[in-house]
DNA sequence: CCTGAAAAGCCGCTACC
DNA sequence: GGTAGCGGCTTTTCAGG
């Protein structure tokens, strides 16, 4: 999208906190009609910049309170293994983050389990699918914050 | 929460996944009547499973795709100091993420910020808030996957 | 062409069976 | 757990700047 003002910063900033507010209380808080408002939010979300409305989850509450950091080193760099790599790892819905990475480490993942007898199950599917050079992983004591708010 | 039986969630499958489903075709999909539901939905949000409803914004297309992780060892191990940073490095914006880690690492950011530069004003307002022994970032350079749906 | 007001219709929510 | 009605919100339409 070409222009993106203060008004609908605002706008993404009230949705990116709740989702739920309603227009009218929308279009108060940024001083303009109801109508203009829907009409922002709609270009908005036609333009992609609003992907997705989801409910978060609180993963203790479903018993998904383990985050594990996983760093992978490749053996192989070309694009044929990427690819088998890339859907293999994106097809594991443990893996909530998957990015490649410059310096020494090739990729990294967040996944998020129950328990550390849970990751290893994750690793073991893993680890079975493509060949890896190096997998390690830090497991997360504590999440101090996690959000997915946006810095606008 | 006691009991999350298999509609719940799928329930929460499907919020997890798009919150601007109807109740309607929810019910259908978990082939409930559109009443129980929706007290299922409502009993799932007050116990605070369903924690919160967020828009997600793509980061490109507000400028804001560059991932660094950051690594960080700290001095001083007392859990006042602990405190101090801790509230100081949630109250960053571009800090999306923030873990207290086992292993060598002792905590673990993730910034989500425009630029290299950007991150680099980061890096300054947080070493200028406490003192820290070890601090170092790996640039993220292609998402291949990150999503908010927990397994269930 | 864009904005604001107001009407129409749908859906979430409640109350009752 | 089901049904029906009310109310509020989204969405559309229309008039004015």
């Amino acid at each position: 999208m070409e222009n993106i003002d203060d008004t609908d910063r605002t706008i993404l900033r009230l949705l990116q906190s709740d989702s739920s507010i309603s227009l009218e209380s929308m279009a108060d808080r940024v001083s303009i009609s109801v109508n203009t408002c829907w009409r922002r939010v709609k270009r908005l979300e036609e333009a992609g910049v609003v992907s997705r409305r989801v409910a978060l989850i609180d993963p203790e509450k479903v018993g998904l309170a383990q985050t594990v950091f996983v760093a992978i080193r490749t053996r192989d760099h070309s694009a044929a293994w990427l690819q088998r790599f890339a859907s293999a790892v994106q097809s594991i819905p443990e893996v909530v983050e998957f990015y490649r990475m410059a310096g020494d480490v090739d990729y990294l993942l967040k996944v998020q389990v129950g328990s550390v007898a849970d990751y290893d199950r994750v690793y073991k599917a893993l680890i079975a699918k493509v060949d890896l050079a190096d997998v390690s992983a830090t497991f997360a004591m504590e999440c101090l914050k996690n959000t997915t708010e946006l810095p606008l």
